[in-house]
DNA sequence: TTCCAGGTATGCA
DNA sequence: TGCATACCTGGA
């Protein structure tokens, strides 16, 4: 482990509010200072903007430019997506404007899988709370500046673990699902380590297999770890901003023949329109819509 | 006290 | 297949 610096000159699309809070990841909290700090892997990182430039304050065990440059999506440019997607749409000109800076994270696929399990009918305070227990019991402990921090668990780690111990963390109803779901990926029954390099539909399927992975928690996977942009996961806050904004332009579609506002509907609208950028589209609209 | 939170699993017709 | 309902927990 090697205290290191990381300097993003004159950085576009990247403000660190937008891409801690815009709801893809619950490990990074913000300091006093305005900076965030989070976990990431094994390594400590400390990410705080001065003036156009992004500093990046790590305690790592490999090389933080390489972490950080796979990890932050480096080598996308998010501005010429948002040109896109804002061509011919007001609404997403406003929502690309009002969350400018977000960046979509390149995540541990592990712990994304059992983070959003815990995420099912649940609020962001307690999902993070109940993170940082599993995390303080069952990972690593990395002391840094004088702070404690815990790394996510592996497999192995989490294994550990048996449901009256996830109770007693708080997952509530959860605890079987991710126990189950640990367990199934402990004996190898879903290699979700070599998932990415297949195609949505595939890798869509096989998440589903998992207890806990419904349709909404499967798509929010495979963008927050995969990048794969062109799932669209839709959950409460997305359905609401969709029928608020949409609700005209889903009623006339060709294949909506009941003009019906379903679920169903709505994704093949977003698929058509939003094409392979559909996962960011969801998450502008979706960070839009949240914070008024 | 009651309701709700980035859904999913389950039991019925 | 298609739809309602229950589900831990803690904060408002």
């Amino acid at each position: 482990m090697k205290e290191q610096e990381y300097v993003l000159e004159d950085i576009d699309s990247f403000e660190p509010k937008d891409i801690f809070e815009c709801g893809q990841c619950f490990r990074w909290n913000e300091e006093e200072d305005g900076s965030f700090t989070g976990v990431v892997g094994k390594n400590i990182l400390n990410v705080k903007k001065y003036k156009d430039n992004i500093i990046i304050k790590g305690y790592c065990s490999d090389d933080i430019k390489n972490i950080c440059n796979k990890y932050f999506d480096l080598e996308t440019d998010y501005r010429k997506i948002k040109e896109e997607l804002s061509k011919d749409d007001k609404f997403l000109k406003e929502s690309t404007e009002f969350g400018k800076g977000i960046r979509i994270l390149k995540q541990d696929i592990w712990e994304t899988l059992i983070s959003f399990i815990i995420s099912a009918n649940n609020n962001i305070p307690r999902i993070k709370g109940i993170i940082e227990r599993i995390s303080a019991k069952y990972g690593e402990e990395i002391n840094w500046n004088g702070k404690k921090y815990y790394t996510f668990p592996t497999v192995d780690e989490l294994s550990n673990a048996e449901v009256e111990d996830l109770r007693k963390l708080g997952l509530g109803f959860r605890d079987k699902r991710v126990y189950d779901t640990t367990k199934m990926v402990k004996e190898n029954k879903i290699n979700i380590f070599e998932l990415e390099k297949n195609d949505s539909k595939y890798i869509l399927n096989e998440l589903l297999k998992f207890p806990g992975v419904g349709p909404k928690v499967a798509n929010c996977i495979m963008l927050f770890s995969m990048k794969k942009f062109d799932v669209f996961p839709i959950d409460v806050w997305v359905k609401r901003v969709m029928l608020e904004l949409y609700s005209e332009e889903i009623y006339k579609m060709k294949e909506n023949e009941n003009g019906e506002l379903t679920p169903e509907n709505i994704l093949k609208f977003a698929e058509n329109k939003f094409g392979n950028q559909a996962g960011l589209a969801q998450q502008y609209l979706f960070y839009w819509r949240r914070e008024q």
